[in-house]
DNA sequence: TCTGGGGTCCTAGGACCC
DNA sequence: TCTGGGGTCCTAGGACCC
């Protein structure tokens, strides 16, 4: 039977989310920084207008942020965390199998759908915006990658109300030939380069090209995307999560840091998140690697960036164990005299819990038991009081090296102290 | 002054083995 | 001294995604 996708996207996520909880701002400009307040991530319709840039350094826009009144929030990724799993339950009513794409994305499998597809879009447009609040466009399509080309057509043209589907287009190759090959799917900056010094901008010239020269320039991801857009499936739907084969977590500092002091708070704490999400998913691992950088937007500053991996005695997910081997690490590779920008860590040889290799030299089973009883109360705590109610005295107190979020709304739906207010009349 | 964070996949090339 | 073919594993780098 013929494959029917369908690509569910939320628009101007995080600017969206803010809008819910502020009816205030519906109609006004709303912007999203990254973390450290330091780019715009996030534009609503109304800031796009305005041409407020995609990515664009904050400190960079601040005269059109005033000139349009626009609000800007720091980015409150446990409000969009929230929202997003609210979205995808929602979705999960519509079809047998959902691949959840990313935190504004999710792929349904509409396959064997007894009715026209557009109008079941509709539907799910219609009831998202009402149970959750949030704008979403659907593309739908006989692959991901020409569902993701009517999801972006859908958004772009207001005349389709947010709903595309690919198939019953009147005029395909004329959409495709609208379209940028930049924009494709699996198609980046440097394809799209080379693709123009051979004349090819878009999207229906490269469905035309001959599938062994995509091949060779771009490998069998390049291959995959060419055939998808001449209608033929490469890419199925993950519905269940593949094991994951890493857990990364780093931030830029608020201020630049120069002792090693301050730079093992910082460490212990992103080890400790990164942790705490390993433990979240049952999961262990056998390997940390650091890495520490200075900032290279500083004309003139003396540069150093490294890194270096240990290995963990143990495969483990406990907190402590990998502090103590993430402190040896930077000991290596820490060097005075320079102002650092970030550190990050990364734990890798990830195994189900239970599956792992034990060590010869593991210690005593009570031992393990006793730490792991330990980690499994910390983070039963921190869910009930707040993250980072309780956390390792390594992560220090001050924290002058805690990113900047001067303008974060409230965590209207996951923390109790945060609740909004409504008042009736 | 101020420039995000977290992932995956593919390939080429080197080391090493028989 | 010459010297083939085949395989595995690891790493680095490049490309992509949101």
């Amino acid at each position: 039977m013929a494959r029917i996708f369908a690509l569910v996207d939320c628009n101007s996520f995080y600017a969206s989310c803010e809008k819910v909880f502020a009816p205030a701002l519906a109609e006004r400009p709303v912007v999203v920084l990254s973390n450290n307040d330091g780019c715009v991530i996030a534009r609503s319709a109304e800031a796009k207008a305005v041409g407020i840039p995609m990515g664009k350094p904050a400190y960079q826009c601040r005269e059109l942020f005033q000139r349009h009144g626009v609000a800007v929030f720091s980015s409150n990724y446990a409000l969009y965390g929230d929202l997003s799993a609210r979205v995808m339950k929602t979705l999960a009513r519509f079809t047998p199998s959902l691949e959840v794409y990313s935190i504004d994305e999710a792929f349904l499998d509409l396959t064997g759908l007894p009715q026209e597809a557009s109008s079941y879009g509709r539907h799910i447009r219609e009831t998202v915006a009402c149970w959750i609040g949030l704008p979403v466009s659907i593309g739908i399509g006989p692959t991901k990658t020409l569902a993701k080309v009517a999801n972006r057509a859908a958004k772009k043209d207001p005349a389709l109300e947010g709903v595309l589907d690919f198939s019953a287009c009147p005029d395909p190759d004329g959409l495709l030939e609208r379209f940028p090959v930049e924009d494709v799917w699996g198609i980046g900056r440097r394809y799209a380069a080379m693709l123009a010094r051979h004349g090819v901008v878009n999207a229906r010239q490269f469905r035309d090209l001959p599938r062994d020269w995509v091949k060779r320039k771009m490998t069998v991801g390049g291959l995959h995307t060419l055939l998808e857009l001449r209608g033929t499936p490469c890419l199925d739907l993950e519905d269940v999560a593949s094991a994951r084969k890493s857990v990364v977590a780093s931030r830029s500092f608020g201020q630049a840091v120069t002792t090693i002091e301050d730079m093992r708070e910082a460490l212990a704490s992103h080890a400790s998140r990164a942790a705490q999400r390993l433990r979240a998913e049952r999961l262990v691992a056998s390997g940390v690697t650091v890495w520490v950088q200075t900032n290279t937007f500083i004309a003139g500053e003396p540069q150093y960036t490294n890194s270096a991996f240990g290995a963990l005695p143990v495969a483990t997910s406990n907190t402590s164990a990998i502090v103590r081997t993430a402190f040896k690490v930077l000991g290596g590779i820490f060097r005075p005299g320079f102002r650092y920008k970030k550190v990050g860590v990364m734990l890798s040889g990830l195994e189900r819990i239970g599956n792992h290799q034990l060590s010869l030299l593991a210690s005593p089973q009570e031992k393990d038991a006793r730490a792991e009883r330990l980690m499994g109360t910390l983070d039963a705590i921190n869910c009930r009081f707040g993250r980072d109610v309780l956390r390792l005295a390594a992560c220090g107190t001050e924290q002058p090296w805690q990113m900047k979020r001067a303008a974060k709304s409230p965590s209207y739906t996951t923390s109790w102290a945060e609740l909004p207010v409504a008042k009736a009349r």
